[in-house]
DNA sequence: TACAAAAGTGGAACCGGTTCCACTCCGGAT
DNA sequence: ATCCGGAGTGGAACCGGTTCCACTTTTGTA
């Protein structure tokens, strides 16, 4: 176990000062002769030279890194997300620090103090909701903050990228409508949220259009946090007039939803019309195929990325952002016409 | 946006020198006085100070933070490894740099340099193959390796954590043979991979036992990259004699594998009895529900963070640990006996 | 009461980079 | 010939921690 090189062995190998091989190093940040400049080269590759990035952080005072913080890798939507993200970053040269939080506010915390710690000049967050002065400070220290897929509306001036939330749900809802449905449900975020609202009032905007009543009850804005979306499900087909369509309209409760409806065994569309917000491969393996509305994760990977990047470099104006995407609905096998679903 | 305080705020504010707070920050370095102690914590509190990392990284010479380098986060594999590893590591203070290689060697070699450069104190890893020397350098400089799901054979001294390869494809491959069949198809990753012979060598051990013969053209060893597994299932199908029972025992392949047995439209277990090796969510969702072997995420998460925090502490003895977890064969229902096979 | 051992403290070097500044060249304009 | 400005260079301070060491103050024990 033999130790790495440092600048002054560099240096000292190639009878030049430090200066003249942090020169090298970052070009534009002083002149160097070129014969030196290969000398040195020549030295840092014969070396094996490469420089410690604690140092450079130290000195700089803020770390080419950047923090992902998403509550939870097993969703496969987080997972490509993140994904993504990395791909992304890496291609700028910008490392990625990963922290989960189970949408536990309190990890959370954790989570931000520690990407503090890590001067991190960007972090690219689903919050939990919580921790609204600890962002606040996060911000307050120069560290670029981006929300992803949902947003905290008390935090003035952070930058946020999602879909645009009240047209998917519009349209999920629209097209059932189209099929006659008239008792739809919907399982979304919770209504403090900005985004649990927007997808709320597009559902509500569809039945206007069309003249229909909207039964309060079929509207379960749950928590992300575990089973809910599992248990707003079973409780939607325990109702005495239960619906004959379904749309589960955020990522954080597609699974748990979904399991449930093949735990109870309920039939796929003919008892029940499906439609869920998200992008899974295995949507499309089951059958039937779910119809999906399809989060571009790429399109939200890159702009949350930019925004960031942009920050990071003071290339950007400087009031907050707000980057909505398009997100499309892929009809598959998982809606019918309400005259072929048996009503139970 | 104002800048955060440092050590020598504290001190200032204290009324005492670095030297004491920094004692206090890591107690076991030296004596400190009561009545100071409490002082010194009040401040920091009423300042908010928090170490910056790189400082101490740069003084240290190594940093509490580990490399993962998966191949690709949207295989819910890894994505749940993953998940786990960073659940695992912040609950012991270390922070995970994550970088994903799309099983692309140059890619790898990148990450490699990257994690050096941030003087990690390990990394685990699920190798792509290549890079060998690249991984003898980051040991021989002091960094912790270890290798999940996969090992590099030509590495000595570099701990390996993952299932049971033999007796898992063996035990899956009597299950087959229990019900009958005898052209069994294995799709697995490379020979060259140690992994990939010991899941061949327990296929053929299941067939010896059973004293029937293995058809050569039915184990396909294929790259973990890209699509060759569903490849692999479009070759195995169109063979003049095509396999009755698949196994996947790769996770790398289950998605394509799967994916191409669906879009094919062959039924399960109806046509083809399938057992892939993956514990995703969604093999449940599936109809039929797949039969899997399980692989125990917990254990693989919990044992590789264990080596390299051992490493990293000196705890552990010096030779290479190769720990081998046991994972569950979950019959559930993609296989069927053979006299109900419908042979085509 | 004396005196060694232990507890407590602060000064300063150090980790490995970056950056400011002073200084030496050199060519070109006056 | 003289001056100016810019290219090229190295010395040294600095970033914010840790740690060694010398020093002073307690404490315990003979």
């Amino acid at each position: 176990m033999k130790k790495a090189p440092t600048i002054r062995d560099v240096a000292a190998t190639a009878g030049v000062s430090v200066s003249v091989v942090s020169r090298v190093l970052n070009p534009d940040s002083g002149p160097v002769a070129p014969a030196k400049r290969q000398d040195v080269l020549r030295v840092i590759d014969e070396l094996g030279y490469r420089p410690r990035a604690a140092a450079r952080e130290l000195s700089a005072g803020h770390a080419l890194t950047i923090g992902l913080v998403v509550t939870d890798l097993s969703n496969p939507f987080f997972a490509r997300l993140a994904d993504r993200i990395v791909w992304e970053a890496r291609s700028h040269g910008v490392q990625v620090v990963l922290m989960t939080t189970q949408e536990d506010p309190h990890l959370e915390a954790d989570s931000l103090d520690t990407l503090l710690d890590r001067s991190v000049s960007g972090v690219i967050a689903t919050p939990t909701g919580g921790n609204i002065e600890k962002w606040a400070r996060l911000q307050d220290l120069g560290v670029n903050v981006v929300f992803v897929d949902r947003t905290i509306e008390e935090l003035a001036d952070v930058d946020v990228v999602s879909i645009e939330n009240f047209d998917s749900a519009r349209r999920s809802t629209e097209y059932l409508i189209g099929l006659g449905h008239t008792r739809i449900a919907l399982v979304t975020g919770p209504r403090q949220t900005s985004t649990g609202r927007a997808r709320i009032n597009g559902y509500r905007a569809a039945h206007e259009e069309a003249s229909l009543a909207v039964d309060p009850l079929l509207i379960r804005d749950v928590p992300f946090r575990g089973d809910s979306g599992g248990d707003a499900v079973g409780s939607l087909l325990a109702m005495p007039q239960p619906p004959t369509a379904l749309i589960v309209a955020n990522t954080a409760q597609v699974q748990s939803s979904v399991r449930r409806l093949v735990q109870v065994g309920i039939r796929i569309p003919d008892e029940l019309s499906v439609i869920v917000f998200d992008d899974n491969p295995w949507t499309e393996l089951m059958s039937p195929p779910l119809s999906v509305i399809r989060q571009p994760l790429d399109m939200l990977a890159v702009h949350s990325l930019e925004l960031v990047l942009g920050r990071m470099q003071g290339k950007l104006p400087d009031g907050p952002r707000f980057i909505e995407v398009k997100a499309d609905f892929l009809a598959r096998n998982s809606c019918a016409p309400l005259a072929q679903t048996a009503i139970h």
